[in-house]
DNA sequence: ATGACTGCCTCTGGCAGA
């Protein structure tokens, strides 16, 4: 099976290029973040119509997550991070389809830093690893992907001065990934790409693309369960030079059935 | 050196994004 996930940057305004890319590719599970939509919003009809089922969770204008599954009914297992109820952004939602549990993360970008939004991103993550522990410890073969917002090296980046200042970068934003990691998660892209340089955002602004100053920030994080049927994983590139595209690519992992 | 683009909902400009 194929768990890929895509930071769409706006369902509405991303539609068109969201189903080619669902047939083009075909993925078994597709977490979407960023739908930018309120529920009733959601294209669901669209994606019906292309074989795929999906639940969502909206929010009016920004954020907003998704998880679609190839010729199956996702199994809603988690809406929301738990671990503070005043929390209503809509940045996690998790199901299980074929046997695997899957959360769609879009986690805070955290900018300016420092400051409030700093601070709920380093809460949000210290919750998501709290969480994470108890799938962990469940045993549930698990798969946690998404925009983490967190490029986790200087490999990962094709400049770490130009984003020095920035919240995806701190010590903090890092040592916090890094934490999920020395818990035990694989993360899928690095394990194919040690020596890095493999980007999955690029600006809209300066001709980022045409200059291919991009970096990292979207991540599939495995359980040993997973990691272990691990066949391939990569990013779906060329999507993001074509018309009216995402800032973010696909990112994907192949998994042995 | 600076700013640079896009989507959303609409107070069509201000906010958020990364």
């Amino acid at each position: 099976m194929r768990i890929a996930t895509f930071n769409i940057n706006g369902i509405k305004a991303r539609l068109p290029r969201l189903i080619e890319w669902l047939e083009e590719t075909r993925p078994t599970v597709a977490c979407l973040q960023e739908i930018k939509t309120m529920d009733e919003g959601f294209p669901a009809d669209a994606f019906e119509k292309i074989g795929y089922k999906a639940i969502w969770h909206g929010q009016k204008s920004f954020n907003g997550v998704a998880i679609l599954a190839d010729g199956v009914e996702p199994i809603e297992t988690q809406r929301g991070l738990p671990g503070d109820d005043a929390d209503e952004q809509s940045r996690y939602l998790e199901a299980d389809v074929n046997g695997v549990r899957v959360a769609s993360i879009y986690l805070p970008n955290g900018n300016p830093q420092p400051g409030p939004k700093f601070d709920y991103k380093l809460d949000w993550m210290e919750r998501l690893r709290t969480y994470a522990k108890t799938l962990w410890d469940a045993e549930i073969p698990t798969a946690l992907v998404g925009d983490y917002n967190v490029v986790p090296e200087d490999k990962d980046i094709w400049s770490p001065r130009a984003l020095a200042d920035d919240a995806l970068m701190q010590p903090q934003s890092r040592d916090a990934y890094a934490r999920m990691l020395g818990d035990g998660w694989t993360d899928a892209i690095d394990t194919f790409n040690p020596r890095g340089g493999v980007w999955t955002f690029w600006d809209y602004q300066a001709g980022a693309w045409q200059r291919d100053h991009g970096f990292r920030i979207d991540h599939l994080l495995l359980s040993p369960e997973l990691a272990d049927r691990m066949q391939a994983a990569g990013v779906d590139k060329e999507y993001r030079g074509r018309e009216k595209s995402s800032d973010h690519t696909p990112v994907w992992v192949e998994l042995a059935d």
